[in-house]
DNA sequence: TTGTTTTAGTTGAAGCTTCAAGTAAGTGAA
DNA sequence: TTCACTTACTTGAAGCTTCAACTAAAACAA
């Protein structure tokens, strides 16, 4: 009968950081980004996608799988963003089974407004603890893992 | 008036590999526990924590802190697990203000034969995907990150 | 064709988290 | 002492996420 094999001391502390920031830091950029927009940090990846994408519009499956989300979940988020009026759904001209969700005018204002602090947040809250060199080790180590996590997520799909 | 400083690729990188963590993880971590357990990776943590504190219980401040939630959050699940027979609510002698958690004996035994899966889930989705020094590494730079984030955080409090 | 399976998305309900407000006890200052 | 402030929680409501069920169209197979 094999023991389970326990953590070592780096593997729990490398454990816990992760397990800590991933409260922490999410926690911390909504508070950022409500205080700026009344959004969440998952409101403006939405949008952050979508401002990014090609004519600023995705299907929901592309936009569900560039911010890790459920369908449902997402269709939830675009219907109350929708009602603000940052977000619209139309339909796909060559398959009618897809939804293409439509970043607004409105909608792009509202990101172009946000991002300069949201990114300022970034910076103060993770990437300004670094050096450059912890930045590349932590790029490459979480691309590890997202790798294992979901072999073909979108952000390894560039070369 | 100064351009905001945009990320550069390993920035963006790091950035979106942390965010694409942050969702995965969690989520598959709690699939793991919700069929071995019907219970989530947040409650899985409470218990733990209190399973490795002196004496099998803490005050809600401290364990809120180890699991790096609000009072309120906790306060909700500890009604939960307590609920479920898990965890017992006392009252500390010291100080009235105090409520104490203390884990029960059938919380004990849950999370005794619930660990080495949860154990097992962690390595196959995360430690598995990393060198030794790997590991080392992301210790090193998480710790950096959770630090920026909260100065005195409990996982810091070693030498 | 026709039936079966897969893909894409929506929906409502249940459960979880956050937020704001409130209670009660300890601490500190005059 | 007394009053004001801080600390340690709890609570209910609102909003968010997940889950299971459902619809409808496309793809596939016989």
């Amino acid at each position: 009968m094999t023991e389970p094999r326990w953590l070592n001391a780096d593997e729990r502390r490398a454990w816990l950081a992760l397990l800590s920031i991933n409260t922490l830091l999410p926690a911390a950029l909504d508070t950022q980004l409500q205080a700026a927009g009344k959004l969440s940090l998952f409101d403006y990846n939405v949008l952050a996608m979508l401002s990014e994408a090609d004519g600023r519009f995705l299907p929901m499956s592309e936009l569900a799988a560039r911010t890790s989300a459920s369908l449902s979940r997402l269709s939830h988020v675009v219907t109350k963003l929708q009602r603000r009026g940052w977000v619209e759904r139309e339909a796909h001209p060559g398959d009618a089974r897809v939804t293409v969700a439509h970043l607004t005018e409105a909608g792009m204002e509202t990101i172009v407004s946000l991002a300069p602090g949201h990114v300022d947040a970034v910076r103060a809250l993770m990437l300004d603890a670094m050096t450059d060199d912890d930045v590349a080790d932590l790029a490459r180590i979480g691309e590890k893992i997202v790798a294992r996590l979901d072999d073909d997520h979108w952000i390894l799909r560039e070369r």
